[in-house]
DNA sequence: AATCCGTCCAACCGCAGTGTG
DNA sequence: TCACACTGCGGTTGGACGGAT
């Protein structure tokens, strides 16, 4: 639903930080209607937002089952994780930690985590440094995976979702297929390369993260697939180009 | 006490993708 | 098919705050 032009035209955007009053306003309208067109919820709640602000308000700060608070050890392991595998995929990162925004994640990385992964870099002795983890990518000189594929001869990540242990564990992985988990070959097939070697990897974009499993499960009988089991509950699949 | 400086974080901006009339 | 509006994302900015001088 859009508002009208006219009904448009009468909102003069209020910019900078957010009063108590008009986080209530906001709270009160979204919990009472729902979420619906964000100008539409901006000019009916009586806020002189426009939507995007609203919006932004409203996933970052008002909305219901976000932690705030200090991260946890675990939660950063887990960011500095994610950011070696995907780069700044900011949002896609704040899907694997409950109650985290893309912001709040961003933020951290930027103001604490990108210096630790930096400082960890320096402490590794020469040579040990490329003998990494196949998720963390820890040259910090690099920014973004494009970065690293580009400028350094690189396995190519062709795909990665994440994939329940449940799931995981009733999956058939017969064929001729790799299988890593956590760094060791379960299963031999016909990868030729040694992802330990790998300290960055590059994303192909058209194939990127695909969203629901079972588009990428199709994949699995054409690629060679790898996982790394992730967290207690979880288990990461991707598939490398080398 | 004043002010300088670095850090943190909320919010804005611009762009790309998608939906709709 | 096109134009416009909306949404979502990542980069950037600017204000608040605390510690150092």
């Amino acid at each position: 639903m859009r508002p009208e032009s006219s009904e448009k035209e009468k909102i003069k955007n209020k910019k900078g930080l957010w009063s108590p009053d008009e986080d209530r306003k906001l709270r009160d309208y979204i919990l009472n209607n729902g979420v619906g067109c964000w100008s539409f919820v901006a000019v009916h709640a009586g806020l002189q937002r426009n939507g995007k602000s609203c919006r932004l308000r409203w996933i970052n700060y008002l909305r219901p089952g976000l932690k705030r608070g200090k991260f946890t050890l675990h939660e950063e392991e887990m960011i500095m994780t994610l950011h070696g595998m995907l780069g700044n995929k900011w949002s896609q990162m704040s899907r694997h930690l409950p109650g985290r925004t893309d912001n709040e994640i961003k933020n951290h990385w930027h103001s604490y985590l990108k210096k630790k992964v930096k400082n960890l870099d320096n402490k590794k002795p020469q040579d040990t440094q490329n003998k990494q983890t196949p998720f963390t990518r820890t040259d910090s000189s690099l920014e973004s995976s494009e970065e690293a594929y580009g400028s350094r001869n690189l396995p190519k990540i062709l795909f990665a979702d994440w994939m329940s242990l449940d799931q995981f564990q009733k999956f058939d992985f017969s064929g001729s297929q790799t299988t890593v988990m956590n760094g060791e070959l379960v299963n031999e097939g016909s990868f030729s390369g040694n992802i330990q070697e790998g300290s960055s990897y590059g994303f192909d974009d058209s194939l990127q993260m695909k969203n629901e499993l079972s588009d990428f499960l199709d994949l699995l009988s054409e690629e060679n697939i790898m996982c790394q089991n992730f967290n207690d509950s979880d288990i990461m699949l991707y598939s490398c180009e080398f």
